[in-house]
DNA sequence: CTCATTTCAGTTGCACTGAAATAA
DNA sequence: CTTATTTCAGTGAAACTGAAATGA
């Protein structure tokens, strides 16, 4: 017998976080697979629709810890996806732009992710789909996402 | 500027893994308090609402791994929370049963979950938390809870 | 022999902290 | 002097893997 417990079933915070698993599982084996990790989609997406960027502005973008996203941009800087230049309006500043490779990169893992989604979201029709990310949204912003 | 960019926005597997990581500091912050992992209060759960179990089956009620139940138990353990006993019908198994102050453990453990509960949820009335409830445990059920 | 259970040792990505250096 | 940014070094819980020992 392997019943999961009503006081996990029925809790709102035990169930998100097992989505979470499954997203993350699904997401991971396809990002493997390319080689890139989770972080470097979101990176990339900001860069990408906010223009060139610092570092400190990507992490606020993303909710990426200011830490992680050096990391970041070093993997995506040493694949040639991203560039790292010092902002001339502000000498603390990187300004991180979008290279081509990596307008390219992002397009790919676009695709990725495309598909994880649908399969993530496949047992929801498309109505009760946009139900459940309006909802999320609304909590993420709440608590100041 | 810090504006999170659509892409990531509007997919539900972002929004998952935000909210999912907002209600983790949530717990985490309650039960660092009382000296707790979110782990402890899903296994005592299990016990007491599924009676005595191998930890095999806990693992599989709760979605621990294997490994990671034979430390939550050697902590509740060391804590007087639960008993591990050899499974006299399977020489395999161990049956952890709950005690009495491990049951206590879980009324207190309870009690913090609540009160995180709310406060995750804090901005969607009780319909929408039934709501978003109702999808995510269909979401968890179809990926093999 | 095959399969299930427990246990140990180790890995990895993720979220985060503290502190230093630099510049606004 | 205070604040913001980048960077480094490190921590810690969570999820997981592989393998060994034991027994159904």
């Amino acid at each position: 017998m392997s019943t999961t417990p009503v006081r996990l079933r029925s809790k709102a915070s035990w169930l998100v976080n097992q989505a979470a698993t499954v997203a993350h599982r699904l997401a991971m084996d396809e990002f493997a697979r390319s080689g890139a990790r989770r972080y470097h989609y979101g990176i990339l997406a900001a860069i990408d629709e906010n223009g060139p960027s610092s570092q400190a502005t990507l992490g606020r973008a993303t909710g990426i810890d200011r830490s992680d996203v050096v990391a970041v941009i070093n993997e995506l800087a040493d694949a040639g996806h991203v560039e790292r230049a010092p902002d001339p309006a502000d000498g603390r500043r990187n300004l991180i732009t979008l290279t081509r490779t990596g307008a390219q990169r992002l397009q790919h893992l676009e695709g990725l992710v495309s598909e994880t989604q649908d399969t993530f979201l496949e047992p929801l029709d498309p109505a009760e789909r946009e139900q459940l990310t309006r909802l999320l949204a609304r909590i993420v912003e709440h608590h100041h996402g």
